[in-house]
DNA sequence: CTCTCTGCAAAGAATTTGCAAACAC
DNA sequence: GTGTTTGCAAATTCTTTGCAGAGAG
C-alpha cells in the first residue's frame, strides 16, 4: 500500500491505474493503446498526436489514425485529456495531470496557475455572467512576462 | 460633426472610418474588400470567413481566398479582428467591436463580460503568473448557466 | 474463434498559396 | 499604363472515416 519514498520522480504517475481503468472498461490492451499510454504517462508533459505516433528511441510509436482513435477512447475512459493551445495542433496529456495554465499567444510559453487563483476567477466570472469558466480545455491566453515587455 | 441622435442603432459603426483607414494605408478599394467590410460593419455580429464569402441577399460575396487575404490585410490595418471559439472556424468582426466574452463549450452560447471584471481577472492572473491575460483573441471558455445545470 | 483494433489510404474542414487575368487609381 | 487584387485551383495542416486483415482474450 505504501510506495517507496524514493520512487522515480515524475516517471509514470498512475500508468498502472490507467491500465486498470482501461481493462475495467472492457477495452483491450493493444500495442497502439500501450504506445499512447506510455507516451502520456512517461512524464514528458503534453504532446501532440503526431509526436505520440512518431514514437521515440525509448517509446514505441504507431499509426496516427490509431493515436486519434485511442485518444478518444482513453479520454472517454477518463484516463487522458486534451487541451487547445493557440492555433496549433491539440495537446494530449494524462488526466492525472490536473494543471490549469496560461499560454503565451506570441511565443507559446506556458505557466501553471495556482488553483486558488482560478477558483477566484471562476467565482468572479460566474457572478458577472452566470457562466462557469473552465481553464483545462481552452487555457487562458495572453502574453508571458517577456513578450509583454515588448 | 454631430450625429443624428436617432441614427440607426447598430447599423455600420464606423464603416466610413474603416474605409478611410484602408485608403490611408494606400490600399485599394476593390469589390472584394468592400464585400468584407460590408459584412463586418453591417451590424450582424461576428462571422466566419465562409459566411462573408457566401454573401447574402443584401450583402455581396466574393471568393473565399480573397476573404482570407483581405481579413489579414484589414487586420493589419487595425480595422478588423478575429477570435477563436471552440473547435470551429475563426470568427471575424470589426475592430470597433471591443467586446470580451465567455463562450459555452457545449452549446456555443456567448456572453459579454464587463470590462471591470476582466480587468480584475487580468490583475489576479498577472500577480500569480506574470502573464498578461487577454480575452479578445481566445475568449474565456466554460459552460453557460443552462449547460452548467446539467 | 470471435470481435475489437490496427494500419493504410482516402475524405474532410479550415486556411494558405501560385498564377494569369482583371481592375483601381 | 502599371502594380495591386481577384478568382480559381491546388497545396497544407489537423483530424476523421472506411475497410480488410491482424491480434487480444
Amino acid at each position: 500500500m505504501t510506495v517507496p519514498a524514493h520512487a522515480p520522480r515524475v516517471a509514470a504517475p498512475d500508468l498502472a491505474a490507467a491500465l486498470a481503468a482501461v481493462r475495467a472498461r472492457g477495452l483491450r490492451l493493444s500495442s497502439a493503446r500501450r504506445a499512447v499510454l506510455q507516451a502520456l504517462f512517461g512524464g514528458g508533459g503534453p504532446r501532440t498526436a503526431e509526436e505520440i505516433a512518431r514514437g521515440a528511441a525509448s517509446r514505441p510509436g504507431c499509426d496516427l489514425a490509431s493515436v486519434y482513435r485511442n485518444l478518444e477512447v482513453l479520454e472517454a475512459a477518463g484516463v487522458v485529456r486534451h487541451l487547445h493551445v493557440g492555433h496549433g495542433a491539440g495537446l494530449y496529456l494524462s488526466a492525472t495531470d490536473a494543471t490549469e495554465l496560461v499560454v503565451c499567444e506570441r511565443c507559446g510559453a506556458r505557466a501553471d496557475i495556482d488553483p486558488r487563483v482560478t477558483a477566484d476567477v471562476r467565482a468572479a466570472v460566474r457572478a458577472a455572467t452566470g457562466f462557469v469558466a473552465r481553464f483545462d480545455h481552452f487555457p487562458l491566453a495572453g502574453l508571458c512576462p517577456r513578450c509583454a515587455d515588448r
